[in-house]
DNA sequence: CTATAAGCGAGACGGTACGTCGCGTCTTGTA
DNA sequence: TACAAGACGCGACGTACCGTCTCGCTTATAG
């Protein structure tokens, strides 16, 4: 009975769909995804605009989109290999593997997604679930062993843990200014390890 | 020889100026800065849009100054006041202060103008010289005074202390759901305290 | 290569067209071409200002083409049929048939054209085109006949007589006060037969 | 009792008056009336805005009366003194006098001093009182002597004679392309003189 | 010989309209 | 039915001038 009938997803033109991501991506690394235009990604793949609005329903899903694929052909080379036995070096190649070697050059196209899912609740969502998430499934995953092996206090919610060092790397994003490069986040994982570890006189 | 000629703050209209802070706080908090336009401040004001333009660069420029205003007011209240001998305990007050009463209903303003300014470097500058700076500098005063004490170990930087702290805060603002109340701030306080702590074991 | 790409004439929306043609013509009726904006244009026939700015180069142009589209209407009426045998008396009913009846009660939008047209060369050539060529074209082919039968001077350039009779009426219009009526193009085709007319005396 | 006082020509500031004016007629020749503002004006003339507005009501009348005193400066040198007894040829030395040496090349500034004054009664009103009436007044006078003489038709109205010459001059000013120039003058006149001249059959 | 009321420069102000951009919906014609 | 193309109604952009206003400064009589 909907007057407006959803798009068969069977019939998508793929060419199409590889154009308007790539031209989407493109130009939010160019020029910035605020000024990125769904006229323009359309003129830039060739497309024309009623395409784009019948497969994303706005700049920033195309974006998010484009960008979430790419970040996920670099991303399953590593992650999940760097187990050695010490739990903060593991912090460190994980965290340094998804902020330095994934996000890496587009770290502003992130920025600006995050930007613009202040004023979009299901971009917003959409972002959590493609890339917040399953970063965060992962690194929990190792500091439950953590907690196990006595790494880490178990006391501990992981969630927090997590949050508590990517908030410093999402903070240098947004909010401050400040180098946030390979160093930063070693040192981001030294300082939150420090609150971590478990209080050895404790056990004294 | 310049074509365009600064205005005069001289001649500056005070309820000009007041009108258009008003009405560009109040329909940020209304339907968000995303949605606020110039157009719609000037309508508001009762004001010609040359007028906002005069002494403003942009929408978000005219909203930080409104709502930086409004924080400025709420402001000198207490912070300073906040001197038990508890480091601990007066880190909380402040940061209660600051992040519950001083911004409280308003943090969705907040949460658009640091989405606003991914954009906007001057904005950017703007909002970190009015906000973050000031509250930085304060808070990074009694660290010191913690670290004299011997309540936060020698070897840690202020800011980055401050930051292990408020960045926290601004993750579940800007990226992660979750509540972001006046309980989450204690533990925001505890978790980072674990590792600002001088470690016991050091004099043993 | 261009930036601009031209608009596709056959994707032209007659109804909006029409639209926007009646706002014109009406606006310029009741408040004069001066005051008559494009927003207004717009605004009256239901229409977005691109719409406007799509097919038209400048308000005057819009009313021109709306204005000469109604007289064409008006036009097709007479003109041609009005053939006896005395030229002066053809003469007169060709005029007051295109000054009185045609023009008749728009003369003001008449009068602004040629105003507008003194400061826009496109304008004027196109007000030239539609109304001052086919008009002209007409009468002078009626003269060309007066000179075969002897009624008028066979050493007077058509056009230059089409003038003396043209230029009296357009002078009352734009220069100078005084009745534009139907007495009055008697009064002006009589003075100029004064100068058309074969000397008499030349052939005794 | 009016709460506007008139201003008081007494104090009016000479040197001001001339650089407002000396801007407004250079700004009218240079770029036309159509594109001349006040503010312009006020601003190449180093002068308030207030100040034009104090003296002026609207920047044609500004132009006008630059324009007109600019003439009033070239035309008192000869005129009158083209009295041969030839009426023809006195008429053409009026006329090149007034139309070539007098306004000559300021003649865009007539055309949209007229174009102006199509929405703008006081200013037609001025232009013709201080240019149409005197230059009229001057040729009525010649012509009725000419009828005295027996060189011009007693049953023309003067005035319509004028209007008969000067219209054609006009229609090409402002409506038709074709030159202007002295030999255009002077066929003017002569079509203009094959109606004027008294009818020889008459005293047969 | 002051004082008080212009004239004047400068330009802020509330407005209206400009001509442009991009939105999201729509229609048309092709494959 | 997907798609390229792009017209359309709409709303906002940032700019230009409008005509009025308020501010100090200067200038020129009138007390």
């Amino acid at each position: 009975m909907s007057t407006t009938r959803a798009p068969d997803p069977a019939r998508r033109n793929p060419h199409t769909t590889a154009a308007i991501l790539e031209a989407a991506l493109g130009m939010a690394r160019e020029i910035g995804l605020a000024r990125v235009t769904i006229e323009g990604i359309a003129a830039r793949a060739g497309v024309g605009k009623r395409t784009v609005y019948r497969w994303w329903p706005s700049k920033g899903a195309v974006v998010l989109d484009a960008w979430a694929q790419q970040l996920e052909e670099r991303l399953h080379r590593r992650l999940d290999t760097a187990q050695t036995g010490d739990f903060e070096a593991d912090l460190k190649l994980m965290v340094k593997d998804a902020w330095i070697d994934t996000i890496g050059d587009t770290r502003s196209v992130l920025a600006s997604i995050v930007a613009e899912s202040q004023h979009d609740p299901d971009l917003a969502a959409q972002f959590r679930q493609r890339l917040i998430d399953p970063a965060t499934a992962l690194v929990a995953e190792r500091i439950r062993r953590a907690q196990a092996d006595g790494q880490v206090a178990a006391d501990i919610d992981p969630y927090r843990a997590i949050e508590l060092i990517y908030a410093q790397l999402y903070y240098r994003l947004l909010v401050v200014r400040g180098p946030n490069d390979e160093a930063y986040v070693e040192d981001v994982v030294e300082l939150a390890m420090r609150g971590l570890r478990p209080t050895r006189r404790s056990g004294a």
